[in-house]
DNA sequence: AGCTTGCAAGTAAATGCTCACATACGTTGT
DNA sequence: ACAACGTATGTGAGCATTTACTTGCAAGCT
């Protein structure tokens, strides 16, 4: 098998578990099976590596908000769309998406702000529900914050192994209900 | 002014913004206008360092809760006590606190599982709710995971520059709304 | 042949940490 | 009063090691 794909993987993996600068250049190639050169010739540097991972999370994401929510009519049921799609995600690349979401903090300085990355496609649907009169006015920004910390704290305490080995989609029905609640409390 | 204050200051304004394995020793010495070596009359390594560091919070926060679910009776007033203390104590040391939230994981290996670590806290309080039926049935850790998801995803936004310049407090009453949703909620 | 993909052995720079030395300061003996 | 001493604290040049990345070369595929 080519070396690309082997070298994502165990850069995602190790990358997940310990961070990115805690990830070095050999030890993905051990991993990987390969040397630390093969990773050079399919990448600039380590950064742009990682910054690919994560933003192939981050689109995905973006894409899949899009999609869900624009396929579904009323806030309760975009909900319900959106928290089943992550958890769906999520449980088919358990790696990718738990990297994507403990890493973060790591990659805020790379994606502009074009108004396409998931939180500010959530506060705007959140905006306009709030337009039509389905949720209580408020901060969009505020409410977005709480409702997303439903899903990614839970989805990060599986992370942590808190949770048990249940799927991340065995608490998608009590996560809907939970973030319609928030959306809905003043 | 005695070194080890100016260099826990200097360390934690760092760590905070770069993560742990990004910041240097030499940085943490030039910003807190001392040697390298100061760093070592007082702690053996950087990560005991940012351990200590982390763990003081840690600790604080855990105190923190004890004493402000212990001071009242019911799930609402504790709910509006411990939201109303995190966010007093985050905007008195708002860096100690962002380092706190955003370099967790970082520490997760290091603090044993006593049972005092503030997860564990209020999963308990969760649980003796729903003993004294306040509360309806469910798993307490998710419950509980989602609850602490609603204030750190506040906290963690506020953090990136998401939510202006506004204290955390702020946003106290509606995030002690949004708290007792997601545990009423099912 | 020409182009891509991979390898092994590098290299220069950076990192955490040490060590010999300097200085501040309280305590003790006279 | 005051010198002698021990200890705690701070310095900064320097060390061994590790790091991301490069380079020269070879093997396969079209």
């Amino acid at each position: 098998m080519s070396a690309k794909p082997r070298i994502e993987r165990a850069a995602l993996e190790i990358f997940a578990a310990s961070g990115v600068d805690a990830t070095t250049t050999k030890l993905i190639a051990a991993r990987a099976e390969v040397s630390e050169g093969a990773i050079y010739r399919h990448w600039k540097s380590k950064d742009e590596l990682a910054v690919g991972l994560f933003m192939s999370a981050h689109r995905r994401l973006s894409e899949l908000i899009e999609t869900e929510a624009g396929a579904v009519h009323g806030i309760d049921a975009k909900a319900a769309a959106l928290v089943r799609a992550y958890c769906t995600a999520a449980d088919e690349d358990w790696t990718l998406f738990s990297f994507h979401l403990l890493q973060l903090h790591h990659f805020l300085p790379y994606y502009q702000e074009d108004g396409r990355d998931p939180v500010t496609l959530v506060e705007t649907i959140i905006k306009h529900a709030m337009l039509k009169m389905e949720l209580p006015p408020g901060d969009p920004r505020v409410i977005a914050a709480m409702a997303l910390g439903v899903i990614s704290q839970t989805a990060q305490n599986r992370a942590y192994g808190r949770l048990g080995e249940d799927l991340l989609s065995a608490h998608a029905p009590l996560m809907t209900a939970a973030v319609l609640a928030v959306l809905k409390a003043r």
